[in-house]
DNA sequence: ATTAGCACTCAACCAAAAAGAGTGCTAACA
DNA sequence: TGTTAGCACTCTTTTTGGTTGAGTGCTAAT
């Protein structure tokens, strides 16, 4: 069977429909829904096709019909792409202090959740690999010194470390030079034992603390990796979605938000399948996470610098507004990589 | 009407046995669990003056009855109060590294969701009035500062700003020696016109850096005074108690969970109304929080060093299990005050 | 003062009935 | 031949009414 322009008509019909009001939608509705050029009969027979083509169920024999996950991928691989992509400025992204990346993440979460009234979800950018640029140690008080660490993409950490030897601020001066000079443009992995040693050779009396230092820089970047930070917002906004909403299943969900290890996966599999654009839809079983079989998931991987990925993700219903979820998305990645740039130089 | 001992005895065997099932118990039951000395007429005759007094109500006409906020008030003061505190150990704490604070207030506020089931809440310290320990900005590269800021109880802040002026190394080590030495031990409003035109005075040619920075380290502080981060863990724990669950609540509850705004509230009330130990119970309408009004909810606070406070709050249903959970966050508070204070010597 | 007993109340459960929404099919129509 | 009106049918949802059981309040006996 063929799917002819009408059919295509009244499929996007349901769709859109359904998307509105989360009911399953009848021919009587949709007739009327374009324009009555059709009667409801005819819409009948035409669903009836629809249906055994796949793009849509019956929940129950004397029901409407509700678009199946190939009816929305059907929508969203074909529908959309007509569409031109008239880019809608977002709201003013509060973007302003990048020093601060924690914040800004979660702010941004915040925002898309209440931009899209769904979940978002984001991670901050994965470390692997990262260059090391700056190393700076700093002796706070007596027997306390700071390490702060800036990798590439500028991301910054601090570890306070707490020593027995005494050292002196000239010192800590000639470390910090030999630090720098030797580790920079390193990444982890290219710390090695020759690096090492070589360095312990030219810290002369101070090579426990050069050890100490690098223990606590490998250290704080390896616990980086295993555990990304993610950022969710606007979870409960699933309520607002009955066909989530029953205790049961939004339990589930709202589990699943909370716990960084499942959404974990969302990132990896987002971060690997490269796309075209970098945004990926996944329909109700295309979703990697198990417990969100009853909701698409929209991931879109941005970067900050040099090769510094994060993931975004928009979790909703099915019948998600794909449009306006994939429009913002787009608009933030601009925006985004924009603003990265820019402070990039 | 006087609480007599039996009215004492029954009233604390009605609460007890509602902790656990969560139903009504009719005069039945506790004629049973109090080891039958009584009939059930005679309880129902001493139910119906505990109704009276207040202590507990009927959901309606033919059910038993379930403690309320009354009874529970009573339970946590009085009852409790006779038990002896033995000190259980809590699962050991994940307090390893303390120079990432914002990992260990989330893992602390899992371990206690996870503990108790139910849900928790943790509050980073208030930064208020707090003095700054020490500033050192490093040229990163070509243009680009960091300035690291440590304030008394060892919390870190990093801020990148970019530059127009170029600044060689050594102007740096003496804008640091200069920054240090005039602002160590200083609170932020202390640091006030007169000190900065003395800093400019001094910084001669590079006034404008100067600049940059103070305005940095105040922006950052203050950024920080008024959100204090709030993480929470566990909020799908309510899910576990069916008289919290109904989607209209748990939406309620959860929506403020999310929410720190308002989670702010309780921190602010927790931190101002100071207790003896520390430890403030809120029973139903006794929350700041008009949402939990169906919880309970026990807050404690908890110092970090010098006049550093935060504040740490478990939320569940009115009937959650006192004891353990004062238990709990007794232990805890030793626990952290023990670890804070060996970190900070 | 305590308790046994009984009448009464009310949520919870269940089944059966009614209502309503929507379909599939057939026959008529343009 | 494609479209449509109409009707019988299906299945969920809502309503209704009856039953059950837990639990109470009150009274009268102990």
């Amino acid at each position: 069977m063929e799917l002819d322009e009408r059919k295509v008509t009244i499929l996007k019909a349901i769709i859109k429909n359904y998307m509105e009001t989360g009911e399953p939608v009848g021919s009587r509705t949709i007739s009327k829904y374009v324009n009555s050029k059709w009667s409801s009969a005819t819409i009948r027979n035409e669903m009836s096709d629809l249906e055994e083509m796949g793009y849509i169920v019956q929940p129950h024999t004397s029901a409407g019909r509700i678009p199946s996950d190939k009816g929305y991928r059907f929508y969203v691989d074909r529908i959309l792409e007509e569409k031109d992509n008239e880019v809608t400025e977002i709201k003013e992204l509060m973007v302003q202090r990048v020093g601060r990346l924690e914040l800004v993440l979660k702010a941004l979460a915040k925002s898309l959740a209440s931009n899209t009234n769904y979940a978002a979800m984001i991670s901050g950018p994965r470390y692997h690999r990262n260059k090391l640029k700056f190393i700076q140690l700093s002796k706070v008080e007596r027997g306390r010194l700071l390490i702060v660490t800036v990798v590439e993409g500028n991301i910054i950490k601090n570890t306070m470390v707490t020593m027995d030897e005494e050292i002196s601020d000239e010192e800590i001066l000639n470390l910090n030079i030999l630090l720098n000079t030797n580790l920079n443009g390193l990444t982890i992995e290219e710390i090695n034992l020759g690096v090492i040693s070589r360095l312990k050779e030219q810290a002369g009396a101070h090579r426990q603390v050069v050890d100490l230092v690098l223990n606590e820089v490998a250290a704080a970047i390896k616990a980086d990796e295993d555990d990304v930070q993610i950022y969710t917002s606007g979870a409960t906004n699933i309520f607002k979605y009955p066909e989530l909403s029953d205790s049961q299943k939004a339990r589930e969900l709202l589990s699943t938000l909370e716990h960084t290890e499942t959404l974990q996966e969302l990132v990896n599999e987002a971060g690997g399948a490269e796309s075209e654009t970098g945004i990926q839809v996944y329909i109700g079983d295309e979703s990697p996470v198990q417990a969100m079989k009853d909701c698409s998931v929209v991931t879109a991987s941005y970067e900050l610098g040099e090769g510094l990925k994060g993931t975004i993700g928009i979790i909703g219903p099915k019948r998600m507004d794909y449009e306006k979820v994939l429009k913002t998305l787009r608009t933030l990645m601009t925006q985004l990589d924009a603003t990265f740039k820019k402070e990039e130089r």
